[in-house]
DNA sequence: CTTGACCCCGGAGCGGCTCCAGGGTTTCCA
DNA sequence: TGGAAACCCTGGAGCCGCTCCGGGGTCAAG
């Protein structure tokens, strides 16, 4: 398999498949002759293993060190789960920010109806206002 | 005010305040005889401004844009609407991933209960069979 | 013999900061 | 008066996870 073949059976990228392989998250793939990589069953199994978790958003380093618990299968599993947990604790954590930021987008947008003048949108008054403190802990000076 | 006393005013990194003024943000402040920064309040209610533009996770184009039309009121405000409808889009999209992220990331967890070795941890075990592309549309080949 | 599809490499660019090295200035206290 | 601490300056590199680019080599079909 070469790697326009791996990119096609994964539906990856060629270039975020030799830049996995520059970040130590992909083995070394044989070359042929003429310098091409050469893949195997393997390396397509692990790419899709490292597109699946990045899918959950973990970031590279995550996914090494689950790669390494798959390399080393008699080590405590104790860190998998912390590792999950942080993920999902990152995640949760965004989740929360980003409802609090819709509510306050969808208020912001319910400013401007009708088409006017900027001096008179009710958008870019709240955004004023609010940069000025009154009524927003959004940006606290904490 | 010298640039660390608008620092600790809006809370915002000196580094940061500096990065705004390169990127076009900030309007460049005074200096003093020895080179030193000098701001005044519209300074402060501008870094403000962009503070809490941040906060509603605009980029800092759509906030030059926005600073455009603070600079000219009489233009029509049909592109400020535009702008928070994108950025609205952008969050909802970014929230509609995540919860499907977070209830993967939940199930995945659930499948690891004791600590025990790596090999038999249900988590890794769930991880290498989705990567298989069993039950997994989340790094879909398409 | 050329065209086009494929592959190689190293390096730059993205956004939004953040940090660093290497310097100058000011302020405070002994 | 001296010296340390705290502040300020600049330009440039580093972060993540790619993505794109230039400049080249390789190989099969028409
Ligand atoms: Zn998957
Ligand atoms: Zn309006
Ligand atoms: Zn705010
Ligand atoms: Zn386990």
């Amino acid at each position: 398999m070469r790697i326009g073949d791996l990119a096609k059976a994964t539906g990856v990228d060629i270039e975020t498949i030799r830049y996995y392989e520059k970040a130590g998250l992909l083995p070394e793939p044989g070359r042929e002759a003429n310098g091409y990589r050469t893949y195997r069953q393997e390396h397509l199994e692990r790419l899709a293993f490292i597109r699946h978790c990045r899918a959950l958003d973990m970031p590279l380093e995550s996914i090494r060190r689950l790669l390494d618990f798959v390399a080393h299968p008699e080590a405590e599993c104790g860190d998998i789960n912390r590792l999950i947990d942080a993920q999902l604790a990152r995640v949760q954590a965004r989740l929360n920010s980003l409802r609090a930021l819709e509510s306050q987008l969808v208020a912001l947008r319910a400013q401007c109806g009708e088409n006017h003048s900027a001096q008179e949108c009710g958008i870019l008054h709240e955004l004023v206002a609010a940069a000025h403190g009154e009524a927003c802990a959004c940006h606290s000076t904490d």
